[in-house]
DNA sequence: TATTACTATTGAAAAAAAGAATAGAAGCAA
DNA sequence: TTGCTTCTATTCTTTTTTTCAATAGTAATA
């Protein structure tokens, strides 16, 4: 069974002529007339009397109409669906992320420009992440370090600044920057493993043959801030999230 | 959009796999990764994703997916009722007939060897079985008598002798046949104008250059029974239709 | 009766589908 | 790991299908 036929016999049909049929197709009228009868030989029907100027669908033609209103109408909405898809119109984004914080606003203008298309965002920690986009559980994945896996292609997005934090009464606190020199062997309080804050924090260290000394591991950010203002330490943290 | 590039599509889909799609289908691998390969390059839609031996079907692709299933079904129930129809399995034939009479046996028949087919009749006069053939509103036709119309194709189906019937004092009561010829001027009684028994039995008349003497005209075989038996005159009437 | 409008046919060109051969990549087993 | 197998992708060629132009044939119409 080939389409060509199926749309030439239901032009036909609508059209009520292999004329009409082949306008409404943009073909010519003898591609139309040859498709229908092939369809006819080919299964020994007759979809159509032809008698003189007046076409008629047969019986067995009406069957083959209501059939083919219904394969058409399908095939539209396939087509519609496939145009929007490619022109993104429709479909759906699902991005992977290691904090939502540092990507609502892309997400935001994302959704201004392509408004029809949902938008999906899924939180964990990097591996989580980096599997789920593995999977193709996820379309793109927002990390905060670069990635070496030649499966997959990464670019640079933005930079948020790491901030570091002190008790006012710290000696580091009257100056309004440091070098990361002079936080060698500086008491530190620190996120848990995994943070990528404190992963890109202690890349930058390493590679500058700076190592400050880790004084407590506290998973919140909140019970950070109490240890840095108890004296205990210095601390970090991403710009964006610093509130005084 | 093409069927055969919807069917690779469907195959891959169903096959998890373009090897095992070109198995399904009875064609090479090649061509099926070219058609899959087109659509999406056409609509710039990416409906699989490809993981060295894994394939798995993109969330457009599963949208797709779920609409070729309908397609493919509608198309095998459409070749399902063409290919019935082409071998009779399926279909109506229209009978138009002047008498119910000669083609039952015709029809029963029929029905014997093709008992998939919906047969109907419809009885009326030459005239309007006529039209319902030349309108399309019947298949074939059973008139009595040959047709001359170059649109038309008949071929004789049986021949249904006319036998003449008399009271049993009539002179002619004693004779096993009674040529043609005896019957000159002989009173008789008819069915109305348009029997096809009557118009038979007139040609043959005509053709021998007989006049039998028309005495009354009745609608009814019943009727035309009992004027023979009052002895009003001969009568005739189609051999299969006699009863004594 | 001529004209117009339609369907059918033929022959040739263009487009699509299909396959063979083969490359490339990934899973699997020893 | 290494080799083996199995899968998808690519290229090139052949076959098949689709399409059209030209034209014949036929019914409706003015």
């Amino acid at each position: 069974m080939r389409l060509t036929q199926l749309r030439s016999f239901h032009a036909v049909a609508t059209a009520s002529g292999f004329t009409g049929a082949s306008r409404l197709l943009h073909i010519s009228q003898p591609t139309v007339t040859t498709q229908v009868k092939f369809l006819e030989e080919t299964y020994g029907v007759e979809l159509f009397y032809r008698r003189g100027h007046k076409v008629q669908l047969t019986p067995i033609g009406e069957q083959v109409y209501a059939m083919t209103r219904k394969i058409f109408s399908l095939e539209e909405d396939l087509v519609h669906l496939l145009e929007d898809s490619g022109e993104l119109k429709t479909g759906q984004l699902r991005v992977g992320a290691v904090s939502p914080f540092h990507v609502t606003e892309m997400l935001a203008s994302f959704n201004r420009e392509f408004p029809h298309i949902f938008v999906s965002m899924r939180v964990g920690n990097s591996q989580s992440v980096l599997d789920s986009l593995t999977n193709y559980e996820t379309d793109v994945a927002v990390l905060a370090h670069f990635l070496d896996d030649p499966l997959l292609v990464s670019m640079p997005y933005r930079q948020h600044p790491v901030v570091i934090f002190a008790n006012k009464k710290h000696p580091l606190a009257r100056y309004k920057s440091v070098k990361l020199s002079r936080l060698h062997n500086e008491p530190m309080i620190m996120r848990e493993e995994g943070s990528t804050t404190r992963k890109s924090f202690e890349d930058a260290c390493k590679r500058h043959g700076v190592t400050p000394r880790l004084m407590m591991e506290i998973g919140s950010r909140e019970a950070i801030r109490e240890a840095v203002i108890k004296g205990v330490g210095l601390s970090i943290v991403s710009e964006a999230e610093y509130v005084a």
